[in-house]
DNA sequence: AGCTAACGGAATAAAACATTCCGTTCCGCA
DNA sequence: TGCGGAACGGAATGTTTTATTCCGTTAGCT
């Protein structure tokens, strides 16, 4: 009762996902494998591929944008949690989970962005920014951390990975705990001028290529 | 009175350490990167490559044995520092400043390793054993860290990267800062089943390419 | 039975590369 | 002052890798 119609369309809209999410697994592990690689994982043709997507750019485009608006969802969900240290922690762990930063930052420079995306990253900015003033004002957040350290903290997570998937996100968890731990009231003084976003969105603003 | 003799041997001498320089700053940027790039990036010619290398391969293996010496070298001068604590804490500063980790580990699977290679690599293990022993010892790391944690900090550490090196550098620090701070004793237990170094090696033991 | 959307995958054209080769430069010595 | 060759620069070469196209096949659907 779950596929009462497995007309020619649903089939293939089912295979839309399947290889989305080949292309995610794919993309993920190698930002410059090659198509093919995608149409093995996702144990279809070519054909397939650029049946639903002009040319890789395309591909890559539509991965990467569908990672920011998951991003910019959990920004909005965790909005509405009322604790502020709770909606940032849990904000965090759901963004690494999800490996959504790796397939965000990884993956820019490979694509030409779509204005849509550039709205959508202006979108998610203000959130961000509130989630992390909420935590600071919860007390819990030192005082010398800044918004940017942020993508530090998830580039960071993004870093760890091992073979098996599921290791992986039990890592992550663990390395994200010393992060959160680190990132606690009460400690010595971090070093060095903080991170500003400039810094760290150079991978957006040059057009283009590795 | 610096260069007393600019002769022929003497400035291919020196035109040595430029290249494996060039090919460190490139590699570490893009281990996938052409050997043209290397090239360029050194200001010389392919043939001074050639010259001094058989192969790509060769190079990229030159390079990651000299990142592994240094590795060794830090780890054997750390022993010496009389407090636990601080040789903990220094070995990866310095480690981390001269990102030798992204070295040793983005390049690996990128050539097949000499025996000496091996070598080195089994002497490394125990020195940096003890290292996490003696800091463990000091009562100022949590009760929870594992050895193998000093993978993971290493790994996300070498993630963070920006156009300008210095400024790497800088960040480089506050992110470990944070991750030592999260690692000191007295926090919230750590989620999820520590990494076992087997779990972490895994690009080591798989023979060639990517 | 016939039409065609949806494919699979070989074929093709273009790019990217590692490596080789050859002509040039210029140090060092006679 | 001229010569031999080490040390190069960089174009030419031969391969490999890839994105993209093309064409024959397989079903749903009527």
């Amino acid at each position: 009762m779950s596929k009462p119609l497995p007309t020619r369309q649903a089939k293939a809209t089912r295979k839309d996902q399947v290889i989305l999410d080949a292309a995610r697994e794919v993309f993920l592990a190698d930002p410059k494998a090659p198509i093919t690689a995608v149409a093995q994982r996702a144990g279809v043709g070519i054909s397939a591929l650029y049946r639903r997507y002009a040319s890789k750019e395309d591909l890559l485009r539509t991965l990467c944008h569908e990672g920011l608006r998951r991003f910019l969802a959990e920004a909005e969900a965790a909005a509405s949690e009322p604790d502020g240290w709770e909606a940032f922690t849990g904000f965090l762990r759901r963004i690494v989970d999800a490996d959504v930063h790796s397939l965000t930052v990884h993956l820019a420079g490979t694509f030409t962005p779509t204005p849509q995306m550039h709205d959508d990253m202006a979108r998610t900015e203000p959130l961000v920014r509130k989630l992390f003033a909420r935590a600071k004002s919860s007390g819990r957040l030192r005082h010398d951390a800044v918004v940017d350290d942020i993508t530090l903290v998830l580039e960071g997570c993004a870093a760890v990975r091992v073979p098996d998937s599921v290791r992986t996100k039990q890592l992550r968890r663990r390395y994200l705990a010393i992060l959160l731990s680190g990132l606690s009231a009460g400690a010595v003084e971090l070093p060095g001028p903080a991170p500003k976003s400039h810094e760290l969105n150079w991978r957006w603003t040059s057009g283009q290529a590795e």
